[in-house]
DNA sequence: CTGAAAGCGCTAACAT
DNA sequence: ATGTTAGCGCTTTCAG
């Protein structure tokens, strides 16, 4: 067998009790015996047992993420794994381990009751892809600390982490009305695309506070597709009265976008500036490369990751919302005018 | 406190190891004692502890996977975590329960000795990029179950696992000489670069297999990135004879190249052909779409996670090499000549 | 500041 | 087919 703490209590020559105190940094022990048993751990190469520490203390410093992980989850949503990188990155810091649990929303809350009643993990992150209305309640009436991660399509007293799409919108109007456009139009998904109207959203609010406005036939909602892109901009084009930038609600659609765009012999950023969302590897593969407004993924994970952690050591802490800042970045699909 | 196998086994008239023993399906156990202990668990929703179970067994029935999740790693490398995703779903289907911590080379030796030593996890999946001397070293002597992901760039006595690339090349040749073409060009990354390299030896031999050789003069290496890939093609077709097929050892090297061959006026695929390997998402936004020689990612995962838990189940099996297929997905960067 | 001892909830010999 | 019981290795009161 491997050596267990009697051995080093035996072999320091104190009991097992002030072993364990000094593997938990306890304050009531001496620097000299905790030194000295230090020493003897070092010299018999002893670790302590995970598993009969997580037994003993009743927790298991561990956290499980819930998240969709079907065939090419990771090139679909690299995003999801992005955050999740993020929240081991806090996790591990802090003396958590992270358990990555593939579920989809039909499974979910079984999943999750599982490993509240078996305690197999002391807190839940849920991606909002599996989040449904039973796994809400279940959560709520355990009071199992849990972090989501996204916002919720629904009412709920969960605790959430997203980050806000509306202020990345407002973002995008002040850096394009800095630069000197002026005529604004927004390409985006379907009303049910709750990243995309929140960033037309806030791009509508964002030029109204300077004076400006997104007149609706600037406003062309389909598809987050490449192909819908490209059909959105060309209609678009076909105004009279052509808009100066154009800011998408994602790349996909944007690739449609410059497509459409040079396709006709125009030049970008010259004849149309294009801003799209999220820098995602393929945002530098257009030419011109995109400005893009870019939130920190791997932020939201570490953001998310510290609530969890405060949650599961203060189970009385209620963290309702939470956003996470937006960046601008500037490439050369827009350029500053006039 | 929550209902213990104690509380089970007194409503159910039994002793505790009659129910440890209905929990783990022992055979000894009559349908009818069985049945009825299965019904009070039900009615006292009972659910055994995990850490209880992990101590008693002495095993955790989880896997760690060592991977590096540095900054930006799921947008860089989406590849390694739907391997992570593959393996996941094959552990959970056993049983087993994955845990991911992220490392860089520096530290995988230190955190792999502290997860066997504390056996916080029954075995270990060890991402190549994170693989060091020392660290195989460790796995060796300690017959620690492990399986690497990716082939270890140095002779051990690992056991891993890999895609073959050499194969993956031998495909891309017998689709071009299958489709009439017969001058064939290579742009691959430097020599360290074992995939790129194993892919041009399989492509040689593919060739050679059939009587067509690959001239050195059309063997280009860089970095892989898409200005490199830019730039040897640019070169490339400075030559008096051009190929009329180019073989992309990956996404980033075609990108460019697809650019620098329509920069230049010439059509894909009517001048020259363009194929290149793995199925990124961004190999359909290129215009015209990428053909490309596709390893299933997933599947690579889900044979790790099939020989990772045989492993641990078997600690004496020996698996050293391990290979997936590749297969052929046609797309319009290449057409039938002829 | 240190030690004795009582668990934590389950598994697995071993006995019946 | 079922029961008895001794741990598994650590944490944590509680005494001293």
């Amino acid at each position: 067998m491997s050596v267990t703490i009697k051995d080093v209590a035996k072999a320091a020559g104190t009991s097992v009790s002030t072993v364990s105190k000094v593997l938990n940094g306890h304050y009531s022990i001496s620097q000299q015996t905790a030194d000295r048993v230090r020493q003897v751990m070092r010299e018999l190469n002893y670790y302590p047992s995970a598993s009969a520490q997580s037994f003993a203390r009743g927790a298991t410093r561990a956290v499980t993420v819930l998240a969709d992980l079907g065939p090419d989850a990771a090139f679909q949503n690299p995003h999801m794994f992005e955050i999740i990188a993020g929240l081991e990155q806090t996790l591990r810091a802090r003396g958590y381990r992270l358990m990555l649990r593939g579920v989809d929303a039909a499974g979910a809350y079984e999943t999750a009751e599982d490993i509240i009643s078996r305690k197999s993990a002391d807190g839940l992150a849920i991606h909002v892809s599996v989040l449904t209305h039973p796994l809400s309640a279940l959560l709520t009436k355990t009071q199992f600390p849990h972090i989501v991660l996204g916002m919720p399509n629904f009412e709920s007293q969960l605790c959430w982490i997203d980050n806000n799409n509306v202020y990345s919108g407002t973002v995008a109007a002040s850096f394009l009305l800095s630069q000197g456009y002026g005529c604004i139009a927004f390409l985006g998904g379907q009303y049910y695309d709750l990243g995309s109207a929140h960033r037309l959203q806030g791009l509508k609010e964002g030029l109204q506070t300077r004076g400006y406005t997104l007149d609706d036939q600037y406003v062309r909602l389909g598809q987050s597709t490449r192909a819908d892109g490209y059909a959105m901009t060309d209609r678009l084009l076909d105004e009279k009265q052509l808009p100066d930038a154009i800011v998408c609600a994602n790349n996909y659609i944007a690739l449609g976008c410059v497509a459409a765009i040079q396709e006709r012999g125009m030049d970008i950023p010259e004849d149309v500036g294009v801003l799209t969302f999220d820098d995602y590897p393929f945002s530098r593969f257009t030419e011109p490369q995109l400005t893009v407004v870019d939130i920190d993924v791997r932020d939201l994970g570490i953001r998310a990751g510290k609530h969890l952690v405060e949650i599961i050591r203060h189970p009385t802490l209620q963290v309702q919302t939470n956003v996470t800042a937006s960046i601008i970045i500037e490439r050369q699909s827009t350029r500053r005018r006039g």
